[in-house]
RNA sequence: GAGCCGCUAGCUCAGGCGGUAGAGCAUCUGCCUUUUAAGCAGAGGGUCCCGGGUUCGAGUCCCGGGCGGCUCACCA
């Protein structure tokens, strides 16, 4: 490890102490209060009184700044709450802990102190310290106290330090436990069971993308990371899990930008008796809950935006969304060669030989997808680029499908379920047809799946929800990175 | 994977046309008993991301590489 001059100072403050044959390292100190309660309880209390009040507080953090001058110091006493300033002063702290702060304490230390409120000139509510204790010494001095951490890569590598000194971090993460907290209690409200599925899958399916591929030794096969849990979640509707979710991790072995991580947390469900019309409402109760509970109301500002999420939302048909944005007429949009010319005067890059549906979902996501900022339902995909979705009644090239855009970018996916098994398997051989035709991220043949539809699914509805998306809407944050506490990096490299 | 930008002290950042590498904070020494970006005086601290090249001389120019950011492509 490297040592610079103020690594080896403040080991060398530690050896001091060692010398003393004092335990560097003691576990023997535990906090009764959080600085947080401490400003709530007394925050308010007139000097007067603060001085009558002898409640013992033990508090325990980490110092984060430090002003001394003489015989007196100041310090920010920095916990999982909060701060709180701490005092200490010659004449009235004892003689070991006015030393100990002199000679060996420095910003980044963690200590234990005890002591009495008082209020200082300034009106900031004080602790003055009738003990202080090192718990543990930090070896390497904090980022700078007014700039913070700025380094991007310092800070995604080292998260720890970014959540110490940017307040902002420590924030997002904690509402991101709260959304998740909040979603599982609206499914549990709702009589949903949650269940874990296999991550590692012999055919990763239920997503059209590419996987991680990993080994297993003593069975001597490949299995893959999952790319989705919707065919184990829908096979335990089969087995009379009528309302099932899972919250978990999803890998996809894709590039990686502000809004993909290779590993992403996604929430499915699954409702019987329900159609994709039913799971718009419910869409919309549980982000308007959401918004409630986190953000104190339906506005949420993101970016250069102001997004509100009061239901009901707009909802815009595919077709239509698609004449809108182009200029086709609904009947323009019917004859093939004029859409394909379109898609590649607007650069659309597909291979010749691609379906029309997945021309139609690439000319969507090129003209349309950028104007829908407000939470818009988008609704009824073309069959091709949905092979589990159930075909529309009166249109069975179109699917009962709705895509979420928020923001312009895609939030949630939800269609009515395939519950055919015959449809199911020519949609599967379909599949396996574009895979040989040399597209990796066609679906593969998984025939347990269907012989499961085979005893029968009762007519379901479904929905993914990306979390992370969810949480970079709730926290203003423009890249996914913000919202993952640990998000993919390559290693980092000594030298060249 | 491609294009553009960045990488200088522990942190945040300057370094004009190639001429001995700088500031603030932090650190160290001294002073200072209600400060809060405390203050005053002084000091130390550098693989300028790595490797080549051009040059009398490279943080600076050229070539290659690494890591990161943004945009694009694939995707959620």
């Amino acid at each position: 490890m490297e040592e610079n001059e103020q690594i080896l100072v403040r080991k060398k403050k530690l050896s001091a102490l060692k010398a003393q044959g004092l335990p560097l390292y003691p576990n023997d100190f535990f906090p009764t209060h959080t600085t947080a309660e401490v400003r709530q309880r007394f925050g308010n209390v007139p000097e007067e009184h603060l001085q009558q009040l002898q409640d013992p507080f033990v508090l325990a953090g980490r110092i984060m700044s430090l002003r001394h001058f003489g015989k007196a110091a100041f310090f920010h006493l920095q916990d999982r709450s909060g701060q709180l300033q701490v005092y200490v002063r010659q004449g009235e702290s004892p003689p070991e802990a006015v030393t100990l702060l002199r000679e060996v304490l420095d910003i980044g230390d963690i200590v234990g102190v005890t002591g009495p409120l008082f209020r200082t000139r300034t009106g900031e509510l004080t602790l003055k310290a009738t003990t202080l204790r090192l718990l543990t010494k930090a070896l390497r001095p904090l980022p700078e106290k007014w700039h913070g951490l700025q380094d991007i890569e310092t800070r995604y590598r080292q998260r720890y330090l970014d959540l110490l000194v940017n307040p902002h971090v420590r924030e997002t993460f904690r509402k991101r436990a709260q959304i998740i907290q909040l979603t599982r209690q609206f499914f549990l409200e709702r009589d949903f069971l949650e269940v874990e599925t296999p991550v590692m899958q012999s055919l990763a399916g239920g997503a059209l993308a590419r996987p991680f591929v990993t080994h297993h030794r003593a069975l001597d096969m490949d299995l893959y990371l999952r790319i989705a849990p919707e065919l184990y979640l829908k096979r335990l509707v089969v087995g009379g899990i009528e309302r099932v979710f899972e919250l978990g991790r999803n890998f996809r072995n894709e590039g990686v930008s502000t809004k993909h991580n290779p590993e992403y947390t996604m929430l499915e469900f699954y409702q019987a008796y329900a159609t994709y019309e039913h799971l718009m409402t419910l869409t919309e109760e549980l982000f308007f809950f959401l918004a409630q509970e986190v953000n104190n109301g339906p506005l949420l500002v993101y970016g250069e935006h102001q997004i509100d999420v009061t239901p009901p939302w707009r909802r815009l048909d595919f077709r239509a969304a698609i004449c809108q944005y182009t200029g086709f007429s609904p009947a323009e949009l019917e004859q093939e060669e004029l859409v394909r010319t379109k898609a590649r005067e607007l650069g659309v890059l597909s291979p010749a030989a691609a379906p029309l549906g997945k021309i139609l979902e690439e000319l969507f996501e090129a003209v349309v997808e950028p104007h829908l900022i407000q939470p818009t339902f988008v609704i009824g995909y073309p069959v091709e680029v949905s092979p589990l979705a159930r075909r529309n009644d009166t249109d069975p090239r179109f699917v009962d499908r709705f895509e979420l855009y928020i923001a312009g970018r895609e939030i949630a996916n939800a269609f009515s379920e395939l519950n055919d098994p015959e449809d199911q398997l020519q949609r599967f051989l379909q599949q396996l047809r574009e895979r040989e035709a040399g597209d990796e991220e066609a679906h593969s043949l998984d025939e347990d799946y269907v012989r499961a539809l085979e005893y029968g699914m009762p007519p379901t509805a479904g929905e993914g929800i990306g979390i992370d998306r969810l949480v970079m809407l709730f926290t203003n944050s423009p890249s996914i990175r913000d919202v993952i506490l640990f998000p993919h990096m390559r290693p980092e490299r000594k030298g060249s």
